[in-house]
DNA sequence: GTCTATATAATGATAGAC
DNA sequence: GTCTATCATTATATAGAC
Protein backbone atom coordinates (compact mmCIF):
# COMPACT_ATOMS: atom_id res chain seq x y z
CA UNK A 1 0.00 0.00 0.00
CA UNK A 2 0.90 3.70 0.32
CA UNK A 3 3.65 4.88 2.17
CA UNK A 4 2.30 5.46 5.19
CA UNK A 5 3.08 9.06 6.38
CA UNK A 6 3.62 9.23 9.76
CA UNK A 7 0.93 11.43 11.78
CA UNK A 8 1.36 9.83 14.81
CA UNK A 9 2.30 11.85 17.95
CA UNK A 10 2.88 9.94 20.37
CA UNK A 11 5.39 7.32 18.73
CA UNK A 12 9.18 8.54 18.57
CA UNK A 13 9.73 8.88 14.44
CA UNK A 14 12.31 9.47 12.09
CA UNK A 15 11.27 12.46 10.50
CA UNK A 16 12.72 15.27 10.19
CA UNK A 17 11.93 18.54 12.49
CA UNK A 18 10.61 19.81 9.22
CA UNK A 19 8.44 17.23 8.14
CA UNK A 20 6.85 16.66 11.57
CA UNK A 21 5.85 20.32 11.59
CA UNK A 22 4.16 20.24 8.27
CA UNK A 23 2.65 16.90 9.22
CA UNK A 24 1.49 18.90 12.79
CA UNK A 25 -0.05 21.05 10.66
CA UNK A 26 -1.77 19.43 8.55
CA UNK A 27 -3.24 18.19 11.32
CA UNK A 28 -3.81 21.18 13.72
CA UNK A 29 -4.83 23.01 10.84
CA UNK A 30 -7.43 20.45 9.20
CA UNK A 31 -8.89 20.30 13.00
CA UNK A 32 -9.28 23.60 13.60
CA UNK A 33 -9.39 25.59 10.76
CA UNK A 34 -6.56 28.04 9.22
CA UNK A 35 -7.27 30.59 11.73
CA UNK A 36 -5.27 28.44 14.42
CA UNK A 37 -2.10 30.06 15.60
CA UNK A 38 1.45 29.40 14.77
CA UNK A 39 2.06 28.22 18.47
CA UNK A 40 -0.68 25.72 18.48
CA UNK A 41 0.79 24.07 15.56
CA UNK A 42 3.82 24.76 17.36
CA UNK A 43 2.79 22.71 20.47
CA UNK A 44 1.29 19.70 18.81
CA UNK A 45 4.70 19.42 16.92
CA UNK A 46 6.37 19.29 20.26
CA UNK A 47 8.96 22.12 19.57
CA UNK A 48 9.03 26.40 19.90
CA UNK A 49 6.84 28.49 18.43
CA UNK A 50 9.61 30.45 16.50
CA UNK A 51 11.28 26.98 14.93
CA UNK A 52 8.22 27.20 12.87
CA UNK A 53 8.56 30.37 11.59
CA UNK A 54 12.75 29.64 11.27
CA UNK A 55 11.81 26.52 8.86
CA UNK A 56 8.81 27.91 7.12
CA UNK A 57 9.43 31.68 7.11
CA UNK A 58 5.50 32.68 7.80
CA UNK A 59 2.63 31.30 8.56
CA UNK A 60 1.44 31.45 5.00
CA UNK A 61 5.15 29.61 4.14
CA UNK A 62 3.82 26.76 6.10
CA UNK A 63 0.27 26.35 4.60
CA UNK A 64 1.88 26.26 1.08
CA UNK A 65 4.20 23.58 2.40
CA UNK A 66 0.89 21.74 3.62
CA UNK A 67 -1.07 22.18 0.48
CA UNK A 68 1.74 21.16 -1.67
CA UNK A 69 2.71 17.74 0.39
CA UNK A 70 -1.36 17.15 -0.11
CA UNK A 71 -1.20 17.84 -3.68
CA UNK A 72 1.58 15.42 -3.33
CA UNK A 73 -0.10 12.64 -1.45
CA UNK A 74 -3.15 13.16 -3.91
CA UNK A 75 -1.09 12.62 -7.20
CA UNK A 76 0.66 9.23 -5.43
CA UNK A 77 -2.37 7.97 -4.27
CA UNK A 78 -4.07 8.12 -7.30
CA UNK A 79 -1.42 6.89 -9.39
CA UNK A 80 -1.24 3.86 -7.18
CA UNK A 81 -4.71 3.62 -7.96
CA UNK A 82 -4.95 3.92 -11.43
CA UNK A 83 -2.61 0.79 -11.10
CA UNK A 84 -4.97 -1.00 -9.43
CA UNK A 85 -8.67 0.28 -9.94
CA UNK A 86 -11.83 -0.02 -8.08
CA UNK A 87 -14.89 1.04 -8.26
CA UNK A 88 -14.39 3.61 -5.48
CA UNK A 89 -14.25 7.00 -5.58
CA UNK A 90 -10.79 8.73 -4.72
CA UNK A 91 -12.36 10.30 -1.32
CA UNK A 92 -13.63 6.40 -0.45
CA UNK A 93 -10.34 5.18 -1.39
CA UNK A 94 -8.56 7.46 1.24
CA UNK A 95 -11.36 7.39 3.71
CA UNK A 96 -10.15 3.94 4.13
CA UNK A 97 -7.15 4.21 5.44
CA UNK A 98 -7.01 5.18 9.17
CA UNK A 99 -4.23 7.68 9.39
CA UNK A 100 -5.81 9.50 6.02
CA UNK A 101 -9.01 11.22 7.99
CA UNK A 102 -6.56 14.15 8.88
CA UNK A 103 -5.91 15.02 5.24
CA UNK A 104 -9.23 14.48 4.01
CA UNK A 105 -9.65 16.99 7.13
CA UNK A 106 -7.27 19.21 5.16
CA UNK A 107 -8.95 19.30 2.33
CA UNK A 108 -11.96 19.69 3.86
CA UNK A 109 -11.01 22.96 5.16
CA UNK A 110 -9.12 23.89 1.77
CA UNK A 111 -12.37 23.55 0.54
CA UNK A 112 -14.05 26.06 3.16
CA UNK A 113 -11.00 28.60 2.88
CA UNK A 114 -11.17 28.21 -0.59
CA UNK A 115 -7.36 28.20 -1.87
CA UNK A 116 -5.83 27.40 -4.57
CA UNK A 117 -5.89 23.62 -3.52
CA UNK A 118 -9.74 24.04 -4.12
CA UNK A 119 -9.18 24.51 -7.87
CA UNK A 120 -6.38 21.36 -7.70
CA UNK A 121 -8.38 19.11 -5.84
CA UNK A 122 -11.63 19.44 -8.20
CA UNK A 123 -10.11 19.66 -11.69
CA UNK A 124 -8.72 16.29 -10.09
CA UNK A 125 -12.06 14.79 -9.54
CA UNK A 126 -13.11 16.63 -13.18
CA UNK A 127 -10.78 14.24 -14.87
CA UNK A 128 -11.08 11.15 -12.79
CA UNK A 129 -15.06 11.35 -13.68
CA UNK A 130 -14.31 11.61 -17.48
CA UNK A 131 -12.18 8.51 -17.29
CA UNK A 132 -15.30 6.94 -15.16
CA UNK A 133 -17.45 7.93 -18.01
CA UNK A 134 -15.72 6.50 -20.90
CA UNK A 135 -15.17 3.50 -19.64
CA UNK A 136 -18.58 3.07 -18.54
CA UNK A 137 -19.81 4.12 -21.90
CA UNK A 138 -17.50 1.67 -23.93
CA UNK A 139 -18.37 -1.05 -21.50
CA UNK A 140 -21.64 -0.06 -22.20
CA UNK A 141 -22.84 0.18 -18.63
CA UNK A 142 -23.88 3.85 -19.14
CA UNK A 143 -25.81 6.04 -21.87
CA UNK A 144 -23.61 7.65 -24.18
CA UNK A 145 -23.39 11.36 -23.19
CA UNK A 146 -24.34 14.33 -25.25
CA UNK A 147 -21.25 16.19 -23.88
CA UNK A 148 -19.44 14.14 -22.07
CA UNK A 149 -16.74 16.55 -20.48
CA UNK A 150 -19.92 19.20 -19.27
CA UNK A 151 -21.13 15.59 -17.90
CA UNK A 152 -18.35 15.05 -15.83
CA UNK A 153 -17.77 18.77 -14.65
CA UNK A 154 -21.28 18.73 -13.37
CA UNK A 155 -21.48 15.63 -11.75
CA UNK A 156 -17.55 16.63 -10.35
CA UNK A 157 -19.54 19.88 -9.30
CA UNK A 158 -22.53 18.39 -7.77
CA UNK A 159 -20.88 15.45 -6.22
CA UNK A 160 -18.32 16.84 -4.26
CA UNK A 161 -20.02 20.11 -3.70
CA UNK A 162 -23.02 17.30 -2.09
CA UNK A 163 -20.52 15.38 -0.33
CA UNK A 164 -18.96 18.78 1.11
CA UNK A 165 -22.08 19.67 1.99
CA UNK A 166 -23.22 16.90 4.39
CA UNK A 167 -19.87 17.23 6.48
CA UNK A 168 -20.45 20.63 6.74
CA UNK A 169 -23.76 19.85 8.00
CA UNK A 170 -22.43 17.01 9.79
CA UNK A 171 -20.71 19.13 11.44
CA UNK A 172 -23.13 21.04 12.70
CA UNK A 173 -24.73 18.79 14.23
CA UNK A 174 -22.48 16.48 16.09
CA UNK A 175 -19.58 18.53 17.65
CA UNK A 176 -16.67 17.58 18.80
CA UNK A 177 -14.31 15.93 16.72
CA UNK A 178 -15.58 14.17 13.32
CA UNK A 179 -15.46 11.03 12.74
CA UNK A 180 -15.03 10.75 8.76
CA UNK A 181 -16.00 6.70 8.66
CA UNK A 182 -18.77 7.13 9.84
CA UNK A 183 -20.04 10.16 8.19
CA UNK A 184 -18.89 8.34 4.91
CA UNK A 185 -21.17 5.65 5.73
CA UNK A 186 -24.15 7.92 6.54
CA UNK A 187 -23.69 9.69 3.70
CA UNK A 188 -23.76 6.92 1.58
CA UNK A 189 -26.52 5.43 3.69
CA UNK A 190 -28.73 8.78 2.66
CA UNK A 191 -27.81 9.27 -1.12
CA UNK A 192 -27.07 6.07 -2.92
CA UNK A 193 -30.49 5.15 -3.19
CA UNK A 194 -32.11 8.09 -4.32
CA UNK A 195 -29.34 8.46 -6.57
CA UNK A 196 -29.60 5.46 -8.29
CA UNK A 197 -33.08 5.47 -8.55
CA UNK A 198 -32.38 9.15 -10.52
CA UNK A 199 -29.35 7.95 -12.58
CA UNK A 200 -31.47 4.98 -13.77
CA UNK A 201 -35.04 6.32 -14.47
CA UNK A 202 -34.75 10.01 -14.45
CA UNK A 203 -36.50 12.40 -13.24
CA UNK A 204 -38.92 13.83 -15.64
CA UNK A 205 -41.60 12.00 -17.20
CA UNK A 206 -41.03 13.66 -21.08
CA UNK A 207 -38.08 15.17 -22.44
CA UNK A 208 -39.51 18.63 -23.08
CA UNK A 209 -37.27 20.50 -20.45
CA UNK A 210 -34.25 19.15 -22.29
CA UNK A 211 -36.02 19.60 -25.62
CA UNK A 212 -36.46 23.45 -24.93
CA UNK A 213 -32.58 23.54 -23.54
CA UNK A 214 -31.45 22.30 -27.21
CA UNK A 215 -33.60 23.99 -29.10
CA UNK A 216 -32.21 27.20 -27.73
CA UNK A 217 -28.34 26.19 -28.18
CA UNK A 218 -29.17 25.99 -31.68
CA UNK B 1 -42.07 43.60 -3.99
CA UNK B 2 -40.16 43.01 -0.58
CA UNK B 3 -39.81 45.84 1.61
CA UNK B 4 -36.21 46.80 0.54
CA UNK B 5 -33.76 46.05 3.35
CA UNK B 6 -31.60 49.38 3.80
CA UNK B 7 -28.42 48.33 3.12
CA UNK B 8 -27.04 51.48 0.65
CA UNK B 9 -23.78 53.01 2.79
CA UNK B 10 -23.95 56.13 1.19
CA UNK B 11 -27.32 57.69 1.52
CA UNK B 12 -28.81 59.05 4.44
CA UNK B 13 -31.52 56.63 5.67
CA UNK B 14 -33.99 56.71 8.54
CA UNK B 15 -32.90 53.36 10.32
CA UNK B 16 -31.62 53.24 13.88
CA UNK B 17 -27.78 52.96 14.37
CA UNK B 18 -28.62 49.27 15.67
CA UNK B 19 -30.30 48.74 12.38
CA UNK B 20 -27.41 50.05 10.55
CA UNK B 21 -24.53 48.52 12.75
CA UNK B 22 -26.05 45.01 11.66
CA UNK B 23 -26.34 46.14 8.06
CA UNK B 24 -22.98 47.13 7.52
CA UNK B 25 -22.06 43.69 9.50
CA UNK B 26 -23.90 41.63 6.77
CA UNK B 27 -22.12 43.81 4.42
CA UNK B 28 -18.62 43.17 6.34
CA UNK B 29 -19.19 40.15 7.11
CA UNK B 30 -20.24 38.87 3.77
CA UNK B 31 -17.45 40.52 1.91
CA UNK B 32 -14.65 39.55 3.92
CA UNK B 33 -15.46 36.74 6.19
CA UNK B 34 -16.33 36.07 9.65
CA UNK B 35 -12.47 36.95 10.65
CA UNK B 36 -12.85 40.81 10.15
CA UNK B 37 -12.79 42.35 13.07
CA UNK B 38 -14.96 44.76 14.89
CA UNK B 39 -13.38 48.20 13.75
CA UNK B 40 -14.28 47.17 10.57
CA UNK B 41 -17.77 47.00 10.69
CA UNK B 42 -17.81 49.80 12.75
CA UNK B 43 -15.84 51.49 9.85
CA UNK B 44 -18.22 50.69 7.37
CA UNK B 45 -21.30 51.78 10.24
CA UNK B 46 -19.81 55.05 10.29
CA UNK B 47 -19.65 54.94 14.21
CA UNK B 48 -17.22 53.74 16.91
CA UNK B 49 -15.54 49.92 17.70
CA UNK B 50 -16.97 50.51 21.01
CA UNK B 51 -20.54 51.77 19.87
CA UNK B 52 -21.16 47.95 18.22
CA UNK B 53 -20.32 46.09 21.56
CA UNK B 54 -22.85 48.46 23.48
CA UNK B 55 -25.21 47.87 21.07
CA UNK B 56 -24.54 43.78 20.66
CA UNK B 57 -22.26 42.74 23.43
CA UNK B 58 -20.04 41.14 21.38
CA UNK B 59 -18.38 40.18 18.26
CA UNK B 60 -20.82 37.20 18.87
CA UNK B 61 -23.68 38.37 19.70
CA UNK B 62 -23.13 40.81 16.41
CA UNK B 63 -22.99 37.61 14.46
CA UNK B 64 -25.99 36.13 15.78
CA UNK B 65 -27.81 39.08 15.15
CA UNK B 66 -27.03 39.01 11.74
CA UNK B 67 -28.00 35.59 11.34
CA UNK B 68 -31.03 35.90 12.56
CA UNK B 69 -32.08 38.68 10.33
CA UNK B 70 -30.86 36.75 7.38
CA UNK B 71 -33.05 33.64 8.57
CA UNK B 72 -36.16 36.27 9.00
CA UNK B 73 -35.61 37.55 5.64
CA UNK B 74 -35.41 33.96 4.12
CA UNK B 75 -38.62 33.65 5.64
CA UNK B 76 -39.74 36.79 4.28
CA UNK B 77 -38.60 36.01 0.92
CA UNK B 78 -40.42 32.65 0.89
CA UNK B 79 -43.96 34.10 2.03
CA UNK B 80 -44.21 36.37 -0.48
CA UNK B 81 -43.35 33.69 -2.97
CA UNK B 82 -45.74 31.07 -2.21
CA UNK B 83 -48.22 33.52 -2.60
CA UNK B 84 -46.78 34.20 -6.65
CA UNK B 85 -45.04 31.60 -7.22
CA UNK B 86 -42.80 31.21 -10.01
CA UNK B 87 -40.51 28.17 -10.90
CA UNK B 88 -37.41 29.62 -10.15
CA UNK B 89 -35.58 29.14 -6.65
CA UNK B 90 -35.07 30.78 -4.03
CA UNK B 91 -31.71 31.46 -4.68
CA UNK B 92 -32.46 32.85 -7.98
CA UNK B 93 -35.45 34.88 -6.73
CA UNK B 94 -32.77 36.34 -4.42
CA UNK B 95 -30.24 37.18 -6.53
CA UNK B 96 -32.02 39.08 -9.22
CA UNK B 97 -32.66 41.80 -6.83
CA UNK B 98 -29.38 44.23 -7.42
CA UNK B 99 -29.47 44.54 -3.46
CA UNK B 100 -29.46 40.94 -2.43
CA UNK B 101 -26.46 40.28 -3.67
CA UNK B 102 -25.01 41.30 0.16
CA UNK B 103 -27.21 38.91 1.66
CA UNK B 104 -26.23 36.32 -0.71
CA UNK B 105 -22.71 36.64 0.16
CA UNK B 106 -23.37 36.72 3.43
CA UNK B 107 -24.98 33.13 3.15
CA UNK B 108 -22.16 31.69 1.42
CA UNK B 109 -19.70 32.59 3.89
CA UNK B 110 -22.12 31.26 6.69
CA UNK B 111 -21.96 28.17 4.61
CA UNK B 112 -18.18 28.35 4.22
CA UNK B 113 -18.07 28.97 8.74
CA UNK B 114 -20.47 26.03 9.04
CA UNK B 115 -22.89 27.70 11.60
CA UNK B 116 -26.09 26.82 12.73
CA UNK B 117 -27.85 29.25 10.06
CA UNK B 118 -26.24 26.37 7.38
CA UNK B 119 -28.10 23.86 8.86
CA UNK B 120 -31.54 26.70 9.05
CA UNK B 121 -31.15 27.48 5.13
CA UNK B 122 -30.40 23.46 4.11
CA UNK B 123 -33.76 22.34 5.96
CA UNK B 124 -35.72 25.37 4.00
CA UNK B 125 -34.00 24.07 0.90
CA UNK B 126 -34.85 20.35 1.56
CA UNK B 127 -38.81 21.04 2.44
CA UNK B 128 -39.14 23.69 -0.78
CA UNK B 129 -37.91 20.90 -3.08
CA UNK B 130 -40.58 18.21 -1.89
CA UNK B 131 -42.99 20.80 -2.45
CA UNK B 132 -41.62 20.92 -5.58
CA UNK B 133 -42.04 17.22 -6.23
CA UNK B 134 -44.91 16.89 -4.96
CA UNK B 135 -46.29 19.37 -7.42
CA UNK B 136 -44.65 17.97 -10.10
CA UNK B 137 -45.85 14.75 -9.52
CA UNK B 138 -49.31 15.58 -9.14
CA UNK B 139 -48.99 17.47 -12.39
CA UNK B 140 -47.63 14.58 -13.94
CA UNK B 141 -44.49 16.07 -15.20
CA UNK B 142 -42.52 13.73 -12.58
CA UNK B 143 -41.77 10.69 -12.53
CA UNK B 144 -43.54 9.48 -8.92
CA UNK B 145 -40.10 9.16 -6.44
CA UNK B 146 -39.63 5.87 -4.52
CA UNK B 147 -39.09 7.68 -1.48
CA UNK B 148 -39.82 11.38 -2.42
CA UNK B 149 -38.22 12.77 0.98
CA UNK B 150 -34.84 11.32 0.50
CA UNK B 151 -34.93 12.53 -2.72
CA UNK B 152 -35.86 15.88 -1.99
CA UNK B 153 -32.82 16.02 0.51
CA UNK B 154 -30.57 14.04 -2.14
CA UNK B 155 -31.27 17.48 -4.37
CA UNK B 156 -31.07 19.88 -1.60
CA UNK B 157 -28.03 18.34 -0.87
CA UNK B 158 -26.32 18.03 -4.19
CA UNK B 159 -27.67 21.18 -5.85
CA UNK B 160 -26.96 23.70 -2.72
CA UNK B 161 -23.89 21.92 -2.37
CA UNK B 162 -22.59 22.13 -5.80
CA UNK B 163 -23.87 25.58 -6.64
CA UNK B 164 -21.76 26.44 -3.49
CA UNK B 165 -18.51 24.71 -4.31
CA UNK B 166 -19.30 26.57 -8.04
CA UNK B 167 -19.40 29.78 -6.24
CA UNK B 168 -15.97 28.52 -3.99
CA UNK B 169 -14.29 27.70 -7.32
CA UNK B 170 -15.09 30.97 -9.26
CA UNK B 171 -14.10 32.99 -6.37
CA UNK B 172 -10.75 31.11 -6.44
CA UNK B 173 -10.37 32.32 -10.13
CA UNK B 174 -11.70 35.66 -10.17
CA UNK B 175 -10.20 38.05 -7.60
CA UNK B 176 -11.49 40.69 -6.39
CA UNK B 177 -15.58 40.90 -5.18
CA UNK B 178 -18.10 38.57 -6.69
CA UNK B 179 -20.71 39.31 -8.82
CA UNK B 180 -23.32 36.94 -8.15
CA UNK B 181 -25.86 37.75 -10.29
CA UNK B 182 -22.91 36.89 -13.33
CA UNK B 183 -21.62 33.70 -11.39
CA UNK B 184 -25.17 32.58 -11.50
CA UNK B 185 -25.23 33.45 -15.12
CA UNK B 186 -22.65 31.03 -15.51
CA UNK B 187 -23.34 28.23 -13.07
CA UNK B 188 -26.46 27.82 -15.02
CA UNK B 189 -24.75 27.87 -18.46
CA UNK B 190 -22.55 24.75 -17.77
CA UNK B 191 -24.99 22.82 -15.78
CA UNK B 192 -28.22 22.91 -16.78
CA UNK B 193 -27.88 21.06 -19.90
CA UNK B 194 -25.82 18.16 -18.44
CA UNK B 195 -28.64 18.09 -15.88
CA UNK B 196 -31.39 18.16 -18.24
CA UNK B 197 -30.21 15.10 -20.15
CA UNK B 198 -29.46 12.92 -16.99
CA UNK B 199 -32.75 13.84 -15.29
CA UNK B 200 -34.66 13.27 -18.56
CA UNK B 201 -32.65 9.86 -19.91
CA UNK B 202 -31.09 8.55 -17.00
CA UNK B 203 -27.56 7.64 -16.42
CA UNK B 204 -27.29 4.03 -16.56
CA UNK B 205 -28.10 1.70 -19.10
CA UNK B 206 -29.96 -0.93 -17.13
CA UNK B 207 -31.13 -0.62 -13.71
CA UNK B 208 -28.96 -3.58 -12.02
CA UNK B 209 -27.37 -0.71 -9.69
CA UNK B 210 -31.20 0.21 -8.31
CA UNK B 211 -31.96 -3.29 -7.93
CA UNK B 212 -28.68 -4.28 -5.76
CA UNK B 213 -29.29 -1.62 -3.83
CA UNK B 214 -33.00 -2.18 -3.25
CA UNK B 215 -32.04 -6.15 -3.30
CA UNK B 216 -29.66 -5.34 0.03
CA UNK B 217 -32.52 -3.19 1.62
CA UNK B 218 -34.80 -5.92 1.48
C1' DG C 1 -26.24 56.98 22.81
C1' DT C 2 -21.90 57.88 21.40
C1' DC C 3 -17.30 58.80 21.69
C1' DT C 4 -12.19 58.35 23.20
C1' DA C 5 -9.05 55.99 25.74
C1' DT C 6 -7.47 51.94 27.61
C1' DA C 7 -7.09 47.17 29.55
C1' DT C 8 -5.98 42.66 28.26
C1' DA C 9 -4.95 39.08 25.46
C1' DA C 10 -3.38 36.91 21.43
C1' DT C 11 -1.34 37.17 17.06
C1' DG C 12 2.85 36.71 13.47
C1' DA C 13 7.46 37.46 13.18
C1' DT C 14 12.30 38.38 14.72
C1' DA C 15 16.75 38.61 17.49
C1' DG C 16 20.08 36.60 19.90
C1' DA C 17 21.88 32.95 23.16
C1' DC C 18 23.40 28.26 22.98
C1' DG D 1 18.89 23.66 14.68
C1' DT D 2 16.56 24.95 18.49
C1' DC D 3 15.21 27.63 22.18
C1' DT D 4 13.73 31.84 25.00
C1' DA D 5 12.62 36.40 25.03
C1' DT D 6 10.67 40.09 22.90
C1' DC D 7 8.68 43.36 19.50
C1' DA D 8 5.08 45.23 16.95
C1' DT D 9 0.59 44.67 15.70
C1' DT D 10 -3.91 43.59 16.14
C1' DA D 11 -7.97 41.80 18.41
C1' DT D 12 -12.00 42.02 21.62
C1' DA D 13 -13.96 44.11 25.23
C1' DT D 14 -14.58 47.68 28.83
C1' DA D 15 -14.48 52.24 31.47
C1' DG D 16 -15.45 56.64 31.76
C1' DA D 17 -16.23 61.38 29.74
C1' DC D 18 -19.84 63.92 27.49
Amino acid sequence: MFKRAAVSEGSTDDLSTRARIRDAAIVTFGDQGFGVGVRAIAAAAGVSAGLVNHHFGSKDGLREACDEYVRDLIRQVKTEYIRDPTPKSLLESLSEIEDFAPYIAYMMRSFQAGGSLTVTLFEHMVSDIEGYLVTGVEAGTLRPQRDLKATARYMALHNGGGFFLFLQLYAARHDGKLDYRKALREYADQVMLPAADIFTNGLFTDSMMLDTLLDRKR
